[in-house]
DNA sequence: TTGGGTCGATTGACTGGTCAATCAACGAAG
DNA sequence: CTTCGTTGATTGACCAGTCAATCGACCCAA
């Protein structure tokens, strides 16, 4: 066997780790499922990682960072709160165009997992819901939005709309279609944030 | 021992149950524990239910029904989408209040467990956002909502905002108060009903 | 009134299978 | 000949589900 870089034995582990639990689900996958579908032994796996745990760990924490990143990012660079809420749905709908697979195995495997995986990352997972929080307070602020609703609840229903819209692509209950996505989102987007504005 | 009525013993263990998957989730839980916290014999567990999975699946359908029968009965009995939604809304608060352990147990366990429980239950589950989207559907129908958007997202949009709010007590995300119970979810149905209305 | 027979409820030790994690050995590269 | 990536058989723990045995309530016949 050819003796690539390391680094990438460990990608193709990440990798077919992503394939393997979004077929399966994480508790269902055995560590040598992870292994055959990365073509690699079973004992390379331990070498890499220290357990199957921290295979999910690393997945989780490789994407969730750029997704508090990404909302750290619009926030600095979006005029009105209106845009920057919609910079946050953009990107994780993109995310989830762009590689559907890993997206499944963030939401069902650790944020919707809030009892056996989830709460490793719980703070992580909050961080984000008080980043979108502060894109709330910011806009209720400056009187974009009306000032009645707090803004941890108005981030969690936003956040939660979002997840539940894309649990319903990845299990069929909503039939998918690309127009329907871009669409959906901006119905969503707006529909929140004019639930948002002051009442007139 | 007394030879209670055997009915007894079965919701015994159903509520013993409840507890052990609230406190450990349901893949921590042995049956062992089932079993210790209804101070019953291992074995009865298997008189009463034919496996581990028919007891958390017992407790699923038992609750599920009447949020099904609960969305029913405010589409029939409310007068506009506005009132309707806000009844659905108080229903499952209220099932919140009433009973934490269970409703932890429903989301995490079931309805959030797309993967595994969920699976088994997706169709009921899609029943309820079907019947949460035939109000919204009336509600454009009459006017009293805007037309642009499907009602099937609403409802997701709807129900997703609501469980999540649930899950961010049920994890302390967000602190509980009495006060905020009630203000949350009033706050809830109103934006999102804001949002649905027809653009002035 | 008593003895014994039936049947469902109840018990908990045991089994079989599964799987995460270990580890001793191998081989390629320098 | 040392280092380290790589291999996969083996081990040890864990646990769902089984099953043979006991218990207690109730009935009926002597």
């Amino acid at each position: 066997m050819a003796q690539a870089p390391p680094a990438e034995k460990r990608r193709l582990i990440l990798d077919a780790a992503i394939r393997v639990f979004a077929r399966q689900g994480f508790h269902a996958t055995r560590v040598s499922d992870i292994a055959d579908e990365a073509g690699v032994a079973y004992g390379l796996v331990y070498h890499y990682f220290s357990s199957k745990d921290e295979v999910l760990n690393e997945l989780f924490i490789e994407r969730w960072s750029l997704l508090l990143a990404a909302i750290e990012e619009a926030d600095r660079t979006g005029d009105d709160p209106r845009e920057k809420l919609g910079a946050v749905a953009r990107f994780i709908f993109d995310s989830y165009r762009h590689d559907p697979e890993l997206m499944k195995v963030i939401i069902v495997e650790v944020t919707r997992a809030a009892n056996s995986f989830g709460k490793t990352h719980l703070e992580e997972i909050r961080r984000a819901y008080e980043s979108i929080a502060k894109i709330v307070a910011d806009g209720q602020a400056s009187g974009a939005f009306r000032g009645d609703v707090a803004p941890m609840f108005a981030s969690m229903s936003f956040y939660g709309a979002i997840e539940q819209l894309l649990s319903g692509w990845i299990f069929g209950t909503i039939p998918a279609s690309d127009t329907d996505f871009d669409e959906a989102r901006d119905l969503l987007v707006t529909t929140i944030c004019d639930g948002l504005e002051p009442r007139g």
